[in-house]
DNA sequence: TTGTACGCGTTATCAA
DNA sequence: TTGATAACGCGTACAA
């Protein structure tokens, strides 16, 4: 590997002069200019990454940590996140937190001691005074998905969860649902909270009344979703529709629904949340409420950028919900 | 940030000790290893990872390109060469490569400039010859996956595709098939070409007789997959079951069967290739054949790993295929 | 067992 | 417009 020196003796001008050529710093006469970019091309040359970090203290890396790179949700907003990175010419560095508050302190940790110019934090198992600590008192910028802490409201990037749990709710109520039940992530997390809270908005604004027991808390997880729907069949029999906080967990409740012999939609109509591609195929396919994920890792980025660059381009901090419309919802008829 | 020469000021030692404590390279009394770990902790001093990279010549990061890390195939595969990553204190920079030459090509190139210590490599657009030239002669240690290229064996890790396409076709003839399609990825792709080679070395040795008026090339993609079905019907509308090149293809296909009136497994029994997260959610669920990415993923990090640090860890070359039965192939009865 | 001093390759400051 | 030169922070011969 050729360095910046040999390429300035092959130049017959200083290193300095070659610095400048490569990163524009400085004008450069234009025969100069020639020579240092022949002989750069000549020696193929590549500037020393860790050289160029030591003297600018920058890393050219944007460093990433969420729950779990590999699954379909994440891997869309990390994709999204790459997509601007690339076109600003940084690299990603990622490290997954298994949604575990040691595992993510580990990560972040990790990546800032790679010194990444800047992070892209989706933290599920650090609090709220952690992150607003790593914010306000990091080495690095830090921006913040799928969590509106409200101390630090402006790097957030945040799906409006309420609006969606609302949006999920009212859609069955025109459909001529009023049993209407909901299977929760676990409440520990804002966005099972805020969904359901906003499912609870639209029943009572329909006047279809709220009753607990048509909510049951879960886990996000297949499984969780398989056994959360047995317990809504025992209890509340009589349900005509169940909205799930996720796509995973009304998959797995429309296997159990089949298994009790209720079809889907024709007993009872199932909307899911995310429309992550199982949505589209699953039997029958998922009406479900979509997060514009890829959308979100690209605001997210830019949201970083922003704080990296000082340049002010514009990013929605709030996404809207939008609801797909699929098969698994049908109209009631009295 | 705290530099090693404030460690070492506060410890009352030299700033060699300090790095001597904190790489083990040389024993240091126990009383002065105490003070320097105290002051380490003191001003929480953590090393400047380019300064280390400038004295050590390595980054303590590994470069991944695949196609794309956002697919739940590749993602689980990078999601296994995550974890032994963490396992051996490295971290991971990715780059998708988008299955085109020169995108590739600028990905790797990135990744080397970076100064990654080694680099995963899944390619589908370089050329083997690239390829070989960038093992060879690159400035880092390189691994490939999913391509096996005879000169450079040592450092492929790849499925028996051959194996795995005969498997299907053997599990089908077992269920008293005989009018087997087989529904192919692109044949420029090696792994496309074996599995179609099994296809028709277990249709031979069957005496069942190999008739390419039952093969169509695809592309690996859902909608070709649906296309390549409707063709077959057209063409060969006496077809019992139809293997399918991968799992994206056989989601398409049966939607086509569907379609066109055809019960899976009752009137056409479907078989996919790779096993991954959709095959369960299809309905019927989808029997497959596994490849084990993850498994996959971490043997191609002990391969690389290997390469770094000249120790001999066994690691499996060639993943032998596994068949997953589900619900969409039926026994011929006649 | 510990300290001194140099080199790693670049950028930035200052002077010419 | 260009060149010398001093950081940047660490690891490591070599010396003590």
């Amino acid at each position: 590997m050729a360095t910046i020196r040999e390429v300035s003796r092959l130049a017959r001008v200083s290193p300095a002069t070659v610095s400048r050529v490569l990163n524009g710093t400085t004008p450069v006469a234009p025969p100069t200019r020639e020579r240092v970019l022949q002989a750069v091309a000549a020696l193929d040359y590549t500037p020393n990454a860790f050289a160029r970090g030591l003297a600018t203290n920058r890393s050219g890396g944007i460093g990433v940590t969420v729950n779990e790179v590999s699954s379909p949700y994440f891997g869309a907003f990390v994709f999204g996140v790459e997509q601007v990175a690339r076109e600003n010419g940084l690299h990603l560095m990622v490290s997954s937190g298994f949604a575990d508050a040691q595992s993510e302190r580990t990560s972040i940790d990790f990546l800032l001691s790679r010194r990444c110019d800047g992070l892209v934090v989706q933290a599920e198992g650090l609090a709220d005074e952690d992150l607003i600590d790593l914010v306000r008192r990091g080495p690095a910028p830090v921006v913040l998905f799928g969590r509106a802490v409200a101390e630090i409201e402006d790097v957030c990037v945040v799906m409006r969860n309420e609006r969606g749990g609302a949006m999920a709710a009212e859609y069955l109520l025109a459909h001529g649902h009023r049993r209407i039940a909901h299977v929760t992530g676990p409440l520990s997390f804002p966005d099972a909270r805020e969904r359901l809270q906003g499912y609870r908005r639209a029943l009572e604004a329909a006047g279809a009344g709220y009753d607990e027991r048509y909510v049951v808390e879960s886990d996000f997880r297949e499984e969780g979703g398989a056994r959360a729907t047995a317990r809504l069949l025992e209890r509340v029999p009589d349900l005509t529709a169940i909205f799930y906080g996720n796509d995973q967990m009304a998959a797995g409740g429309m296997r159990t629904l089949r298994e009790h012999g209720r079809d889907v939609p024709g007993d009872v109509s199932v909307i899911g949340f995310d429309d992550v591609f199982l949505a589209r195929y699953l039997t029958p396919t998922l009406t479900t409420v979509r997060q514009p994920l890829i959308d979100m890792g690209r605001a997210a980025a830019h949201l970083l950028l922003n704080r990296l660059d000082h340049k002010r381009r514009e990013v929605v901090h709030r996404f809207d919900p939008e609801l797909v419309e699929r098969q698994s919802v049908a109209r009631i008829v009295r």
